[in-house]
DNA sequence: TAGTGGTCTAGACCACTCG
DNA sequence: GAGTGGTCTAGACCACTAG
C-alpha cells in the first residue's frame, strides 16, 4: 500500500458532486506536474477502483475535464493529458475582469454614461424588445494595468438595468458581478467579430490615432432562462488577444 | 395509440448509436417547428418511455443537443429548446469551406503559392519543432462567390505536407480535405484574433485600400493525437464575420 | 408536495487499438 | 487477444422548482 498519497475516498457530506471531486483530484495531480503533455492516464476502470468510485463516475469526470481543455481520451487507446498550449484555455463566459486577472494583468474601467436609452430596430430585435423601448446604456473603457484597451457599450433592458448606477458599478467592478448580485445569471453568449477603423471618438477614448484597426466584437448575453440581457459593442485596441478554443469532435458522450 | 406519429423504436443494427440517433429524432421535430423558442420538452423519464430507451440514454442525447447548442436544461425546471439566435450557430472547427457553404455562400480559393520553408523560432514553438526544420507553406486567397475576403497564409510540418501539391489542393478545395484524404483528422485547434491594418501586400490581394483593418486569426490545429497540424495565420477583410457561441457552465466566478 | 433534472451505482456488452 | 474507451440498462436517491 503507498503510504505517502491515501487515494482518499471522497467526503460523502459536503456539497459537491464526486465526479468534481475526482476532476479536482485529477487536476491537481496533472498540475502538479506528475503527467507529461500527451501522457495517459490510468484507464477508466483502474481509477475507478483508485479513487473508489463506480466507472461512470469517472467517466463523468472525465468528461468534465475534456471540456475544459485538460484531458482527451481515443476510443481503444486511453485517456490523455492535453498538451499545455491546450490547457487552461477556458473557453467559457468570463466577465472581462476576471478574464483579464487570469492573464495576470489588473483590470480596470472608467465609466463614460450610464444613461437611459431606447432601442433602435436592430438592437430591439437582439433583445426581444420592441423598437423604441427603454434601455440602459452603458458606456465604459475598460483597462489594463491602468492603460485604456477596450471600449464597451452595453445596452440592457431597462427592467433589467433597474438600479444599476454609476456608484454601484464602480463599487463591483464588473456589470456582470453587479448582475449577479441581482440574482440575474449570465448563461450563455453568442458574439460577432470583425475588425474596424477607429473613428474619431474611439481614437480619442483609446488614446490611440484615428484610423487604428480595432478588434470589434458584438456580443448578445443571455440569462439562465434565455432572456436577453445584454448586447454589448465592444473594441480592442489590437494588442488586446482574443483567445479561443474549438474542437470538432462529431462525437460526444 | 397515436397514429400518426409511431415513436419508432431506434434500429439495433445500424452503425448509429441509440442516443445519438434519438437525438437526431429530437433535432428533426424541433426543427419541423413543433416546439418554439424556450419551450420545454417532455420530461426525461417521458421521453425514456416514448422513445423506448433508458433515462440515460436520453441524457446523453439531450447533452449532446446541449453541446450544440440546441437545448439547455434546468435543474428542477426542465429541459428547453434554445431561442433561434442561439440553435445552429456551430462552435465546432469547420473547414472555411464548409463554414461558408453553411452561410449560403459560394467558397473558392486561389493557390498563390506552394513552397518549401523553415520553420522560424516562434513556428517551431507552436508546431514542437526545432527552428530551421522543413516546412510546407501554402498560401491562398479565400473567396466567397468569387470575391476575395481572406489570405490565409498556412505553415505545416514537412511530415504533414508531403505529396501536398497544388493540383490536389485545388481539387479536393479544402485543405481539410484533403488531410483527411490522408488520415491526418484535425481535432482541436485554438486561436488567438487581433485587428491589424492592411499591409501594401495584403491590400493588393484582399482589394482593399492599404490600412484597411482586418480580422487577423492565429491558429494552431492539432491533430486527434494532439500533433500540431499546422499553424495557420488569417487576415479577412470587415465584411467577413466569425461567430461563436460561449457558455458559462459551472465554473466558479 | 409532486415533478423535474442531477448524481451515483453495478453490471453487461460493443468497438476500437495494438502488440 | 487483452486492454481501452463507448454505449446501454435499471434502479435508487438527492436537489431544485414550482403550485
Amino acid at each position: 500500500m503507498p503510504a505517502t498519497k491515501p487515494p482518499a475516498p471522497p467526503a460523502d457530506s459536503a456539497a459537491a458532486p464526486r465526479y468534481r471531486w475526482l476532476a479536482d483530484e485529477l487536476l491537481q495531480t496533472i498540475e502538479r506536474g506528475s503527467f507529461a503533455d500527451n501522457q495517459a492516464l490510468p484507464s477508466e476502470r483502474e481509477l475507478a477502483e483508485t479513487y473508489e468510485v463506480s466507472r461512470d463516475t469517472v467517466r463523468k469526470a472525465v468528461r468534465y475535464l475534456e471540456e475544459r481543455g485538460v484531458l482527451y481520451s481515443d476510443h481503444g487507446r486511453g485517456t490523455f493529458v492535453e498538451p499545455s498550449i491546450v490547457r487552461n484555455m477556458s473557453r467559457f463566459l468570463d466577465s472581462f475582469s476576471v478574464d483579464t486577472a487570469a492573464r495576470g494583468g489588473l483590470p480596470g474601467q472608467k465609466v463614460l454614461a450610464i444613461e437611459p436609452a431606447a432601442a433602435s430596430m436592430a438592437v430591439a430585435g437582439l433583445l426581444g424588445l420592441r423598437p423604441g423601448e427603454a434601455l440602459l446604456r452603458i458606456k465604459r473603457t475598460r483597462l489594463i494595468n491602468g492603460q485604456p484597451v477596450g471600449l464597451q457599450d452595453a445596452l440592457l433592458p431597462a427592467s433589467i438595468g433597474q438600479g444599476i448606477d454609476r456608484a454601484a458599478l464602480e463599487a463591483a467592478g464588473s456589470l456582470y458581478r453587479l448582475l449577479q448580485e441581482k440574482g440575474i445569471v449570465p448563461a450563455e453568449a453568442i458574439e460577432n467579430l470583425t475588425a474596424a477603423a477607429a473613428d474619431s471618438e474611439d481614437a480619442e477614448l483609446l488614446g490611440v490615432p484615428r484610423g487604428t484597426p480595432l478588434l470589434v466584437c458584438e456580443r448578445v448575453t443571455l440569462s439562465e432562462r434565455r432572456e436577453p440581457i445584454e448586447y454589448c459593442l465592444m473594441k480592442y485596441v489590437p494588442s488586446y488577444r482574443y483567445s479561443t478554443r474549438i474542437n470538432r469532435h462529431s462525437n460526444a458522450l
